[in-house]
DNA sequence: ATTTACGTTTACGTAAACGTCAATTACTTT
DNA sequence: AAAGTAATTGACGTTTACGTAAACGTAAAT
């Protein structure tokens, strides 16, 4: 017996707000293979209609969040526990101070990494003026 | 016959701003392996009295400058080619119109990167205070 | 009716960045 | 002389994050 006959079911829930993969693989610029993987990570829980699966609007932000994450050099695992903590029902004290304590450090990560960021990007415009005098120099040599 | 035997040559030549590769390792938190890893990947040439390396400031540096790398996330192939770039003797016009075509090419990564550190930043900032307040509100409830 | 487009599962392959032995060498300390 | 400490060179193992190929299903277009 197969799981969901009726095709209009989906559509009419979530009026239209849905993705296909190759939606989202085209937005964002990443392949469909790397989509499934993102859901194998537990990172996405698309929609099913059979076998075939439907992003929501969550399941769209969620891939930017990923890819975003990635970009700064999170990996999927860290992306995983920052969502988890997003979505933890805070129920006691202890929870909420716990997760607190995680976003702590996950802020000191970044403090960290915005200036590396900083750091790289003055060195790398030194070493661009340098060039550019170079270039005048040798524009000098010909005249 | 031995490479060298001679053992006072090397810490005369370079007067005792050499690093041996535990120095290193735990200076900089990272293992022997690593770093000899970084060496087969070109990225390190350290001296060598005999089949001991020897690192020099230089050597270094560019750990310092590697480790950087990684933490924005930067691939080991991606930090040398940044080094590459930094080593060449820019002989004529054209290849400094290439050494400056991929600084660009870099500090738009970075320029990106920036933007990412920020966001995430002020999420989590967000994040943050909806934790706090949530906390002060179970405070007033069992007051 | 069949090609085309898009999707699926399963499963093996791969590149990067080391970790983890194991066996050996060399120097120092006891 | 023996033991300890720090280094070396293989060489195989591991994790992460997908790539890639095979074999198949479904629906729309020709």
């Amino acid at each position: 017996m197969p799981v969901n006959t009726d095709k209009t079911d989906i559509s009419n829930t979530y009026k239209r707000k849905l993705y296909s993969i190759s939606d989202l693989s085209k937005e964002f610029d990443v392949t469909t293979r790397a989509i499934r993987f993102y859901e194998d990570a537990d990172l996405l829980s698309p929609l099913r209609q059979g076998r075939n699966r439907y992003y929501t609007v969550r399941d769209r932000t969620r891939l930017k969040l990923i890819l975003r994450g990635k970009r700064l050099g999170f990996s999927l695992n860290e992306i995983g526990e920052m969502f988890r903590l997003y979505d933890a029902e805070p129920g006691e004290v202890a929870q909420l101070n716990h997760i607190l304590d995680k976003i702590n450090e996950k802020m000191q990560l970044l403090e960290r990494q915005l200036e590396d960021v900083q750091i790289v990007m003055q060195e790398l415009q030194e070493f661009r003026q340098q060039c550019r005098e170079r270039l005048e120099q040798m524009d000098d040599t010909h005249l």
